[in-house]
DNA sequence: CTGAAAGCGCTTACAG
DNA sequence: CTGAAAGCGCTTACAG
């Protein structure tokens, strides 16, 4: 099969290449009669253009990365859903390229992924997305980058997220609204940015209540399962045990959970077990988990599309879209038994 | 930064642009001297060819698709880490794109990224890698495919897989070790078709034991986990109950497992319950799950190494990969209580 | 509003 | 073993 090029269409529309290429970019400055008759040509012959004929011409691509840290976890792979599905509607492709800040030799590996695809946007996700050595690097190779979820750097690039703090302060007054007191707080992986983040929106709560969690009940998790566990494990054995537990994620609620029941302590009756994203582990505790819907998908799906766009508007003070959470009541949270 | 190219690069070592060509991609006829110094220079100025001139030249691409159906579960994750580092590692970069059978215009969108990215390579998973009509379009566009755990199809192309007859034998042989009869099986979704040689493999291990599991004792599942929750209350609703369930995969495992917590029946101590994968959630579930570990990694690792040496060596007969598994003993098979 | 010319940075096909 | 020429399929920059 030999594909159709710009040269065929023009020949058969009885206009010039250039012509047909306004016509395909959505240029203006063509008659609209003849751009209707190109974009009908276009369809029957069911042309498509070259993307690297157009990226070695226009030195930008019609790819666009996505960049993430090394363990692709279910997080992850919902913003990449999201991500594929858009860039599937803008005439777009998604290139997937890990960054392990581990590697010493990770610099070179992004340069060399930024010279060989010239990308016509990047997307950033948390941890990686809040070093500034990071962003220099995009910006030195004048590659666009939106970001999912920064804690950093805020000013620097356009961003898209939820708030973690209010989400986290619903949650809290959730457990408060139970007539829960003595509540416990799991923290999340300190690298991520969100973590501190709920954190905040805990503590807001809690204050607001006129509470203060003493140290002893406030664990140091790392979002993974086992410290969530572990944690459990160092909360459960104390005298008095907290009526409830906030994990900074679902994971480390699991945790939670298990170590609960591997004490024969049931759960919400004697002890409320929350989590954080709705991951679908989440679904698959028994009880399912009380948590806050993260709207993943439609970070990635917007990402894409700020990073489009913003290609060529004017972005007049950088734009950051803030999109909606939801708290998700199931079986693990339950009323105080204790008064 | 201006981006330095093949010309700079010819100048600065004295040769023509053909011959830092030769040299950067390994080809041969070019004398040792010359071919060592344009590498040195090459080092020197850091250069890195632009993969969009040479996808226009040769068309044929540095990019390596990855087609995954839908969903993005854990699964396809794990493949994609492995993809991921072994493409990097051969200078390659992975593209990734949706097939979703669901959508009418499958293959309007196929025709559309394969046009536009004059792919080096396409990995095809399962279950969309079973379907003629999508292996007849790669080959319509001359696009070398290598599937993970092909079921269909089996002399067409290149393959890297698994055992899943063996290791399901394993593991059903494993519960007979245990002193297990009566050991129920839930089957996974039909259009994978690993789910056919899980099932077969179990069959092996028990007639090879003079037993043959009647059919209230074999369920239907999709993989996912709400069917691994239903087949489970359906077969502890039962009496005499099985002393052992063998889900499919890990997520149904779970599944069964909740059921079983959910009715107040210890495990393994009433009953085991083992799974297939090794999941990440296998380790997050109470007992932990005794399962299969696939060689995901290593299976989307072989299949970027398979799809790149296949170009251009010669293919005499499609070549297969077979990687091994493991049977992993964790906490929730035990010996039979019943005898 | 439309097009002819030049060029993006490589590789292919061909000479020598 | 090495190189000069042509071309891949678009877009940019410039005329008209």
């Amino acid at each position: 099969m030999k594909p159709i090029t710009i040269k065929d269409v023009a020949e058969r529309a009885g206009v010039s290449p250039k012509t047909v290429s306004r016509v395909i970019n959505g240029e203006a400055h063509v008659r609209p009669e003849i751009r209707e008759s190109v974009a009908r040509v276009v369809a029957d012959m069911n042309y498509r253009p070259n993307a690297f004929a157009r990226g070695l011409s226009s030195s930008r691509s019609f790819l666009v990365g996505l960049f993430f840290d090394d363990p692709v976890s279910g997080y992850a792979a919902t913003i990449q859903r999201g991500a594929l599905e858009q860039a599937r509607a803008m005439g777009r492709h998604i290139v997937i390229e890990p960054i392990t800040f581990q590697r010493s030799d990770w610099r070179e590996r992004l340069v060399d992924s930024l010279h060989a695809l010239r990308l016509g946007g990047a997307i950033l996700t948390s941890p990686i997305c809040d070093r500034a050595e990071l962003l220099d690097i995009f910006d030195r190779h004048d590659v666009p980058v939106v970001r999912i979820a920064p804690g950093a750097e805020l000013e620097r690039t356009p961003q898209v997220r939820m708030d973690d703090r209010d989400a986290a302060r619903d949650m809290a007054e959730h457990l408060l609204a139970l007539g829960h007191r003595d509540i416990a707080f799991v923290r999340g992986n300190p690298t991520h940015s969100a973590s501190e983040r709920r954190w905040l929106g805990f503590h807001d709560a809690m204050t607001a209540a006129g509470l203060s969690p003493p140290p002893e009940r406030v664990m140091q998790g790392d979002f993974r399962f086992r410290s969530g566990f572990d944690a459990g494990e160092a909360l459960f054995d104390r005298h008095p045990r907290p009526t409830a537990v906030f994990a900074s994620n679902d994971e480390m609620a699991l945790g939670v959970m298990i170590a609960a029941m591997s004490r024969q302590i049931a759960v919400p009756r004697a002890v409320s077990i929350v989590g954080f994203d709705d991951a679908e582990i989440a679904r698959m505790a028994w009880p399912q988990l009380t948590t806050i819907r993260q709207p993943n998908y439609a970070l990635g799906w917007e990402a894409v599309d700020l990073v489009i766009h913003q290609h060529g508007t004017n972005t007049t003070g950088d734009p950051c879209r803030i999109l909606p959470y939801e708290l998700v009541i199931r079986g693990s949270s339950g009323p105080c038994a204790v008064s």
